[in-house]
DNA sequence: CTACGACTTCGAGCGCACTCCAGGTCAAGC
DNA sequence: GCTTGACCTGGAGTGCGCTCGAAGTCGTAG
């Protein structure tokens, strides 16, 4: 596939993808005859991996690492594990920290929610502390 | 207190409340006679709720638009009421998002600890769905 | 044959959120 | 009196992750 049904297939721009093959996230990928990029199955399978870690918020620095340890084979198989380890901890601490948060919002929304012109803001109003995260 | 404690208390930089202040996000602090910004507690619980709006993603334009409001006065409780429950609507998303990665973190973490040299990449080996989130 | 859209490279530009620097002032301790 | 450290202002610089523009090539449809 072309560069462009790439991108739309992955929910990227052709210009992120292009800049991710420069700076070495991406393998180069193969030309044809025109000297277009083109691409099978496995692209868009590392593509969408690239989203997770994005998600995750994991810096490119760190992908670049991990691309890295991938292209130079079986051998750093450990190394990647432990890469994704680590990572996922970070996920978790930021996770604990987000549901923390969302309680501390939906605690300033009841606030907001319960009081009819009466001080809300700068202190912790009406604590519900048995609200759903989700 | 001055800038360096509450700086100190809140986890920022003095540098970082300064721009604060610049931009909008923090209201000009009072002075004293030399002329250095002198805080109270609020200026300590709003630097947190910030913090807290920052870690669930807010950028700060929009920050800077719930800051307005709240110097506008009572009569806008309404308007931030509504942008914060927007706002976690968002939280609540990126949340699920943020899950849903960290399973997809783990099926690739246990198909590096299963296989011993063995294709592991470029595909979802080993799903173990019913693996904790946390 | 021509027009069009999708592609190519290279380099510059952008938005965000700080972060730092220069050059100066001020208060307290020795 | 002098040094030290924290503070002041205004403006420039940084790192990240794209994003865009210019100028040109290629392949298919009409």
């Amino acid at each position: 596939m072309k560069i462009g049904e790439l991108a739309r297939r992955a929910g990227v721009s052709p210009h992120t993808i292009r800049y991710y093959e420069r700076i070495g996230l991406m393998p180069r990928a193969g030309r044809d005859a025109g000297g277009r990029r083109d691409y099978d199955a496995s692209a868009l399978v590392w593509l969408g991996f690239l989203g997770r870690l994005k998600t995750t918020g994991m810096p490119i620095r760190d992908m670049l690492a991990y691309a890295d340890l991938r292209a130079a084979g079986e051998a750093t198989a450990p190394a990647r594990h432990d890469l994704l380890v680590a990572h996922r901890a970070r996920v978790a601490a930021h996770l604990a920290e987000l549901i923390d948060s969302l309680a501390v919002l939906d605690t300033k929304i009841a606030g907001y929610a319960g009081a009819q012109s009466s001080e809300v803001d700068d202190d912790d109003a009406n604590p519900d502390p048995d609200r759903n995260p989700l």
